[in-house]
This record gives structure tokens, sequence and C-alpha cells, in this order.
DNA sequence: AATCGCCCTTAACCAACGTCAAGGATGCGA
DNA sequence: TCGCATCCTTGACGTTGGTTAAGGGCGATT
């Protein structure tokens, strides 16, 4: 049996048969546990002891791949935590297709918003890589923050700092050309300034494109087309010759 | 002189000339000033008093048209509330182009996610329409902000909603095709679910435009266009002949 | 009246994205 | 080994939005 977590494995499951040397994809590894939930934007800087009254009454799941965790127009009476796999946040059009707002990689959270203003579930979520994560209730997460206000005030610059990244987003939308936009997530997965860097996709193309706001045969070819500007595509990972110049181009033009 | 709300006024200044008659543009009427200011999104339930203490180092500011408010990467110490006028929150292209993120109208804030990240703002602000505001400075709204958790507590179900609102912006331009962005726009400018509807723009048409993520030649295509589905634009006003079949035309196609 | 500036519209052209269709690559199970 | 499913790529084609350029309407200024 070889992980579900194709073509790649970066915490292979036992008897994996699958080559271990391979490029992993894309994710965070894993210290601590608290570790990594205390680095949520949503609780940056919290002591561990709030953090784990918080906590009061989360439960831990196992979700295969293609669990519907919620679906739009559901109550909203809990939060998520991706500590493995992806989950993804989409919408249906009425003709059946689906358009993904959103995909949760390890380790972040969502649904906090629908959640605290009480309402319900604007998108569907789904689980795309088989996932582990921890499901926050309201009843008890909002106690809490009843109780120690100081978390309140915690989770405002964090969430300000979401709103950005979302701001940021919806310019990137309306100024930048698609090859742009790709061109940037890619650069995005990479720490480099100049030189060679060789980044994993941190999902599927099919996922990428919509990510992006193109088809998946859009994105086919924008990857053609980058290639002529150094970006070749080798199976699920990216070698970009120079992220320099490609920082530069992507910089000149519009951004 | 004439009132620089061109070409209608909803508020005329001492001897404007312009009619009266005119459909007024988009904006939300004045009960009194605190009223309003309560209404903010960011401070929906607030008590009076905790307001005040809140507005404490707060000024007031007449700002004429052009009024560059501040630039991309100045510090931001401080937050805005649009009491009258309106402000652009845009962001420059390399070769100059501007890209309007958001334009705000009577009665709303902006800027406070940059403050409360402590950090510089991210985009510029330039009046656009003759602009009364309230600038509230960092120092003492933090402050109020320390003292007084609830209010904390109270403004992150305020921002979940901000977030809600930019998620399916997000949504609209990825899925959307531009004429239904402009048409849902419209309809969103009145309360009426079927039969005829005058709605005024908010803004010209420049500003629209970008708002929806096109150009003005495009604009002016999708309105013509719009046009053979009863939407028929005079002036700065818009007539929708059937509300209701405009909206299940939305809503059939793809949202 | 004449002129200017601003806002808006239209047309022609081109590049780019979506769509449809076909086919290749890979991994899995029979 | 074969068949099948999934994922990806490529080509042809139609549509559409950006671009450029030209021009009209209107108010303000002279």
């Amino acid at each position: 049996m070889t992980c579900p977590c194709r073509p790649l494995c970066l915490v292979p499951k036992p008897n994996c048969t699958r080559p271990a040397n391979a490029l992993p994809r894309h994710r965070a590894t894993g210290p601590a546990l608290a570790e990594l939930i205390m680095s949520l934007p949503l609780f940056d800087g919290l002591e561990r002891d709030v953090l784990q009254r918080l906590m009061a009454d989360a439960t831990a799941l196992a979700c295969e791949r293609r669990t519907l965790l919620f679906s739009a127009g559901t109550t909203s009476d809990c939060f998520y935590i991706v500590l493995d796999g992806q989950v993804k946040l989409f919408a249906l059009t009425p003709d059946g297709r689906e358009s993904i707002v959103e995909v949760f990689t390890p380790v972040s959270s969502f649904g906090e918003a629908a959640m605290l203003s009480m309402g319900v579930f604007p998108l569907h979520a789904e689980v795309i890589e088989d996932a582990t994560l921890i499901r926050v209730g309201r009843k008890a997460f909002v106690s809490t923050l009843r109780q120690d206000h100081a978390v309140a005030y915690r989770m405002l610059s964090a969430l300000t700092r979401w709103h950005q990244r979302l701001s940021g987003e919806i310019w990137h939308l309306k100024v930048q050309p698609p090859w742009q936009r790709v061109a940037e997530f890619l650069l995005a997965l990479t720490d480099a300034r100049e030189g060679e860097a060789l980044v994993a996709l941190p999902f599927n193309k099919e996922v990428l494109a919509s990510r992006v706001g193109i088809r998946r045969e859009s994105l086919s070819r924008v990857l053609a087309r980058l290639r002529e500007m150094g970006v070749r595509t080798e199976g699920n990972a990216v070698r970009i010759d120079d992220v320099g110049s490609l920082r530069r181009l992507c910089a000149e033009a519009g951004a």
C-alpha cells in the first residue's frame, strides 16, 4: 500500500513503497503539536494555557479524501484546523461547476469567520487529501473568548492581517494577468531571492488553476510560456532557473 | 458656484445652482452623527460612552477632492471614517497606472487593518469627492481597546463579517464574467426584489469599472449589452425594467 | 459664443482565456 | 499484461476583454 499523497510523500505511511527521495509536497513540517497550532495566524502569540482552555471541547478528526466537511448554508457551530492533508473551500455554480476559493494546507484554520458571526457557512468544504483535522466547537471557543478578552484582542490583529491578505488577493485578481498570478504563486513558495530554486507544488494542477482563477488548460499554457522564461515543470515540482529575474519580470509588469 | 459633486447633489452647498430634482448619488442619508458612526461594521453594537472614549484624540477633516490621505509604505498610525464624500484606495503599477481596490462612501471606515497590525499602509488613499472625514489616532484607539476588551470582542465579529465580504468578492472575480459582476453591483444598490427600479450610481463609471475589475470601455460595452436585458443608463443613474428577471439571469448563469 | 476639460461611448484590432476534443503519461487493480 | 482512472498537455476555434483612437455631450471658464 502506498501513500494517498501521490505522487510524493512527506510522511510516508507504514509500508509505503513510494520512493523516499522524491521532492515532498509543499507543506509545513512538524515540530510539537501545540507549537503548530500556536503558529496559526488566529492564535498568534497566545499563551499555552489559554490555548488549552480554548480547545476544551475540540475534537480530532481523521478524514479521508472526498469527505465533505460542511456545505454552504449549514449553520456554522465550529471551525477547523488543518494539521495534515488538504481541504478545499469552494462554491458551486448552478450548472454544477465548482470554483475553489481557497485551499487550506497544514497548518491553517478555516471557518472562524462564519462561526464568529454566528451565521452559516457561505461555502462548501471538502477534504482533497487525507487529512487530520481539529474541530473546535463554537460554544467553548466563544465562552473562553468572553472570559479572556485579551484573547479577543490578539485575534483582532491576526484577523486584520488576514484581511490584508484578502485585499491583496482581490487586487491581484483585478490587475494581474493570469501568468503573473501563477508566477507570483510559484515565487511565494520559495524563500530564495535569486539564483535557481526548486519548489514543490502544494497541490495538483487542477486545484492550482482554480486557486489562481483560471482553467486547467490555461494553466498548462501558462506554464508552457513560462518555460521560455526559465520555469520548467518537473512532475509536481517546478524548477525556476533564475528567481531574481522572474521576480523582476513580475514586478515591472504591473505589480 | 455649484457643488463639486457633479453632476448631482444630495446636499447642495449654499448658492448651488444645480437642479435639485435630480437623482442624488447613492449615499447614506444622515441622522445624528453618533448614530452614523455606530452603524460602522467596526463599531456595531458599541455603547455610546465607549465610543466617545475611543474617539478621544480623533480629529475631523474637511478634504478637497484629490487630497492624498496617505500613500503606500507610510507608517499607519491612524485610520479614517468617511462621513461624507468619497475616498478611493488604490495601487499603482510601475508604469503609472492605478487600480482601485475599494471606494469608500459614507458611512464607512478604512485603514484599521493596517493600523491594528502596526504596520504600514499597503495602498494609496485619495479623496475623489470633497469629503469630511474623521481621523482616529492609533494611540488612543489601541489603549481604549486594551482597557475595554469587550470592545475588541465586538470588533471581532464585525471584522469576520468584513472577512466574508472579501471572500465573496474574490469568488465573484474568479467565477463571474464582468457583465454579471456589473449586474450584481447594480442589483445591490436597490432593495427591490422585482418590478422596475431606478438606482443612482455611487460613483462615476471610471471608478465603477475599476471596482468590478474591468476598464472603462468594457463597462460601456457591458452596459450596452445589458440594455437588451432591460437595463438602461440615464445619466449617472440606471433604470432596471425588471429587477426580478435580472436577478434570475444572474442566478442561473453561474452564481 | 467659443473653448477647454472631463466623462462617456463606439469601433477596429489583437492577445488571451474558455471550450471542446483528442491524446499522452502514470499508477492501480484485475 | 491489460484495462481503467486520474492527471496533464496540446491543438483548433470562438468569444471577450484590453488597447488604441476618434468623437460626442456637457458643464465651466473666458
